[in-house]
Parts: structure tokens; C-alpha cells; sequence
DNA sequence: GCACGTTATATTTTGATAAATATAACGTGC
DNA sequence: GCACGTTATATTTATCAAAATATAACGTGC
């Protein structure tokens, strides 16, 4: 789980689908869908639950479990850069101004 | 700058040359030197100084700048650590068990 | 039953990264 | 001046990840 997965989550809640969360991100429907299935397989339970056919040809919903897992992400990060926003001003500070 | 290179610059520190601290860690002296070459480049003082010849072949030693890096480096990494241990067990405890 | 938009899957192509191999250059000690 | 162990660099090969392309399947609405 790094920040990409984490990122395509909250364009399938704000879409409702895979592709139109995709094409949001500049992303292929092929690469989406596999990181999708790549977390419905790591975590315990489905994070994404999709339908095929319908109406609107189908879509994709983030399950509540898959909130709470995007939630959790959310909050580590938004800990651990609070944590360590100066030391790690510090460490970029070391680095050629031109990255 | 990761665990990789982190573990390297120790590695060189221990070994006092690149390529007996890529052979300690399983590393080609290649990648070893190209990950050197990288932070050198990267950071705005050297990590690593090099010596080449000499009665030992040559050798190589973390500068202090290096040291600093490092340090910061293991810093950064220890607080975050910490700072997010209990959110990050809740998370994997929503991974299957085999990962 | 046909069209539509989506999920689902397979196959091929490309690109980037790592590994493997080879060789040059260096400087001290003998 | 030759041997040694190391840094430094180039070249080829292999491996893996990403992108591109194509196609099947699905279910509702018309």
C-alpha cells in the first residue's frame, strides 16, 4: 500500500468506477484494475466491489472496509509527516537545491 | 534516499570499502558503486570519499557530511517508527496472514 | 435483440532496472 | 617494475514492470 493505491481509492469513491477513476489519474484501466485486485487479494476483505453490466455498463464502489483501510493509510501518513516534518526539512535541505 | 542506501553508507562505514560492503551485503560491487555515485550526486557535499591504489588497493570511508545523512536519515526513520507503530499493526492486521 | 459502458482477461510490445562480464586506471609495497 | 586490491567505467545480457492493444462477458434500457 503506498500512495498511488491509496490515491485510486479516493477516485473510485469520488467516480464510482475503475475506468473513470483511471482516466481522472492519467492512469490505464489496465493498471487500475490490477492494483484493485491486488488489494482485494492482500487485505482480509474486498476493498473495491465492482458490477459488470446494468444501466451504466457497471461500476465500482470502495466497500466500508475499504474506507477503513483508506482511512488508516490516511491517518499514518498524515502522523508521520507531522512527526518528522522538521527532520526531514532538514535531510532535503542536504540535498542539490536543483531536485 | 532508502533503507537500501542507508544500509549501504553503514555497510562502508563498517567495511571501509565499497566493494567488501556490497560483498557483505549480497550486492554486486556495481550497484554498490552506482548507488554511491548517485548520492554524491544527490547530496551538495560528497557521503563517501574514495581512494583508489595504495598499498591496500584503495578504500573508501563515509565523509562526516555522510555520517550527518545518516544520521538524520535514522532519525527520521525511528520516529516515524514510533510515532505510527500502533496504526500501522491495526493495518497489517487488516492484511491475509500469508503476506 | 441490439447498443452501451463497464468489468475482466489475455497477449504483445516497450522501457526501465538490475545483473553479469570485462577491462582500464590507480598507487603503494615489495 | 611487477603484483595486488580497489575504484572507475563500458558493454552486454537478463529480468521485471509498465504500457499498449485487443477481445470477451455482463446486464440493463431501449
Amino acid at each position: 500500500m503506498g500512495p498511488g493505491k491509496a490515491d485510486l481509492l479516493g477516485a473510485i469513491q469520488q467516480k464510482g468506477s475503475i475506468s473513470a477513476a483511471a482516466l481522472s489519474m492519467g492512469m490505464s484501466y489496465k493498471r487500475a484494475w490490477d492494483l484493485v485486485n491486488t488489494m482485494n487479494k492482500s487485505f482480509k476483505q474486498a476493498v473495491v466491489a465492482t458490477s459488470v453490466g446494468g444501466g451504466k455498463g457497471g461500476g465500482a464502489q470502495v466497500t466500508d472496509f475499504g474506507s477503513q483501510v483508506l482511512m488508516q493509510y490516511r491517518a499514518i501518513e498524515a502522523k508521520t509527516t507531522l512527526a518528522v516534518e522538521a527532520e526531514v526539512s532538514d535531510l532535503l535541505l542536504m540535498l542539490v537545491t536543483s531536485e
